[in-house]
DNA sequence: TCCTATGTTGTATG
DNA sequence: ACATACAACATAGG
């Protein structure tokens, strides 16, 4: 479900929390997010820590918190991925954890839950002064000066044979872009989904460099701020069923799987081009 | 029963 | 080494 709007949208479920200590850390020990990290630290780590500030990159969730018992520099760094189906939201302090809430931060006032059904997402835990490398090393916001047309071109270059659409959702250059942003974004820019990423022109390149943003500002304004309903002149509202119309020609969308994902594109305004 | 799902990653292949 | 394609992960809902 959560691509870059909605990931923020997801951290600032956790607002509340923020200021307060934590009293009792719940977690699912065998559960899948946990891969790779040493829970028993977490746990140690966190109960009794001030839960301090948050922050989102892509569609990564940082949370840091100051522990009692260690140096006044050294944090506790707390990564939230929320994969395909993970939410955070607030119960009520007496909250007990149902099936797929995999970690909980109990406080005073309330609970802060992590659930995640399918078990795709990851909870990621390190302990020290600065930054981990799996928080510092993400790459630059989408909406920062640093994402540039040069930056945008050469990666383009160097995907060259793969359809724009797969290359789209690649997070290492696009973080935070999933599957409804890369449609959103092409349908815009009027650029076929399948079109082979080093085939794009000048003013192509131009063109999805100007949706990238505007697509990443609008989702954070619409859906990011209170999970509004898009307008009906966004790709959004007409995508998923099949058989709707083009928003802007009216004519019938098309749906196909294109980089293993399904897609959906409007012919009249996304040409292939040779 | 079968198909789908707003994501990543390991592995095979070129 | 790098780029590309795809199965696998686990669960719910239509």
């Amino acid at each position: 479900m959560p691509e870059l709007a909605e990931v923020d949208y997801f951290r600032k479920q956790w607002n509340p929390g923020l200021g307060h200590r934590i009293d009792e850390v719940l977690i699912h020990p065998k559960a899948r997010v946990f891969r790779g990290t040493d829970a028993a630290r977490l746990i140690r780590a966190l109960t009794g820590a001030l839960l301090e500030r948050s922050e989102a990159r892509g569609k990564q969730m940082l949370f840091v918190a100051r522990e009692k018992t260690r140096r006044a520099n050294d944090r506790a760094w707390l990564g939230l991925h929320l994969g395909m189906t993970g939410e955070l939201r607030v119960e009520p302090p007496d909250f007990s954890p149902a099936r797929h809430d995999h970690l909980v931060l109990r406080q005073a006032a309330r609970a802060l839950v992590f659930q995640d059904a399918r078990l795709f997402g990851r909870v990621l835990f390190a302990e020290s002064a600065t930054a981990p490398a799996w928080w510092a090393k993400l790459p630059p916001d989408l909406l920062s000066v640093s994402f540039t047309v040069k930056t945008l071109a050469d990666f383009l270059r160097r995907r060259a044979r793969a359809p724009i659409k797969a290359v789209l959702l690649m997070q290492e250059r696009f973080p935070g872009i999933g599957n409804w942003m890369a449609d959103e974004i092409l349908w815009r820019a009027a650029i076929h989904p399948r079109q082979p990423a080093g085939s794009l022109d000048a003013p192509a390149i131009r063109a999805l460099y100007r949706e990238i943003r505007a697509v990443c500002r609008n989702a954070l304004r619409v859906i990011g701020t209170d999970w509004s309903e898009p307008p009906d002149t966004w790709l959004f509202n007409h995508r998923w069923k099949k058989g709707s119309a083009c928003p802007r020609t009216g004519a019938k969308l098309m749906h196909a799987a294109i980089g293993g994902r399904t897609t959906c594109w409007s012919p009249a305004r996304q040409k292939l081009v040779t």
